[in-house]
DNA sequence: GCGCAAAACGTTATATTGTATCTTTTCGTG
DNA sequence: CACGAAAAGATACAATATAACGTTTTGCGC
């Protein structure tokens, strides 16, 4: 799928819910989908300057703010970093795969893991909201 | 198990390993185990000023860095912040549940889902290293 | 004990990541 | 157009983490 036809989905998505993807939205989701690797903030701010007059971080952290809550984006916490989602249709539990090697990041959807970390959670009593799930490692092309 | 207790069996174990538990490095670990919950480094820092001259991050952040060798403390990622293990004879893949009301922290040690979680990432051709597992939530108290 | 190298620690400065607050602009609606 | 709400701009700052470098302490072979 294509940098733009994934810009296209995100566009769909929004208008279907009443969300407003505004330029300045679409644009920052549109840096993270061309890197193909997470980007910290202040990268994605780099990037926004290029040929323009420089932005405040405060920008880009309502950008994100606004793809993280429309599931357009995932957060790393491992690496106080941001990546486009590949299935934005549905929120969903996700879990990474970070290469410590070449920083190339998998996002894959094992319900079978969420489901047992669900299970987990309420057999300690928790509720559970959100559920971070990183690891790190090395891909295969960097063995 | 009583803190005194724990911070022995962590003198044990270093001794054991011929890892040097220093006083400053002890000192930490004390205060982690004292919190009863998850301290950023600068809380930590704060705690280790009372009635002494102040400290630089570093002397924290070094101390922090040879616990979470030693496995003494995890790390937080969702948090930024610092939490004694519970479990520290071996190392281990260790899953948090963090209430987001009341602050505290679990720390579950599920064979199975770190087991589906070393195949997920094999299955993607990824060797794994490090597993990070939190789940936020609102534990039974709160509720 | 002596001398040495490694480890630990102190200190200063700085890098990186993230927010608070207030103002201005934009946009949809009546 | 008038209005209110949402978004964006701008400034300042908070919170977290590390770099760099010098000094002290420690363990160890002699
Ligand atoms: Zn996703
Ligand atoms: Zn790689
Ligand atoms: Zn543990
Ligand atoms: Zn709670």
């Amino acid at each position: 799928m294509s940098a733009e036809e994934r810009l296209e989905r995100a566009t769909r998505l929004c208008a279907g819910r009443g969300a407003r993807l505004t330029p300045q939205r679409a644009r920052v989701l549109r840096i993270l989908i061309e890197a193909e690797r997470p980007l910290g903030a202040y990268e994605i701010l780099a990037e926004m300057a290029e040929g323009q007059r420089a932005l405040a971080p405060p920008t880009v952290y309502r950008a994100l703010e606004f793809l993280l809550a429309q599931g357009l984006v995932h957060r790393l916490e491992t690496l106080n970093a941001f990546i486009d989602c590949r299935h934005p249709e549905r929120p969903h539990p996700a879990q990474f795969l970070i290469c410590s090697a070449c920083g190339r990041v998998v996002e894959i959807d094992d319900e079978a893991i969420a489901a047992r970390l669900l299970d987990a959670a309420t057999q300690s009593g928790f509720a559970a909201s959100r559920k971070v799930v990183e690891v790190i490692g090395v891909c295969e092309g960097c063995r």
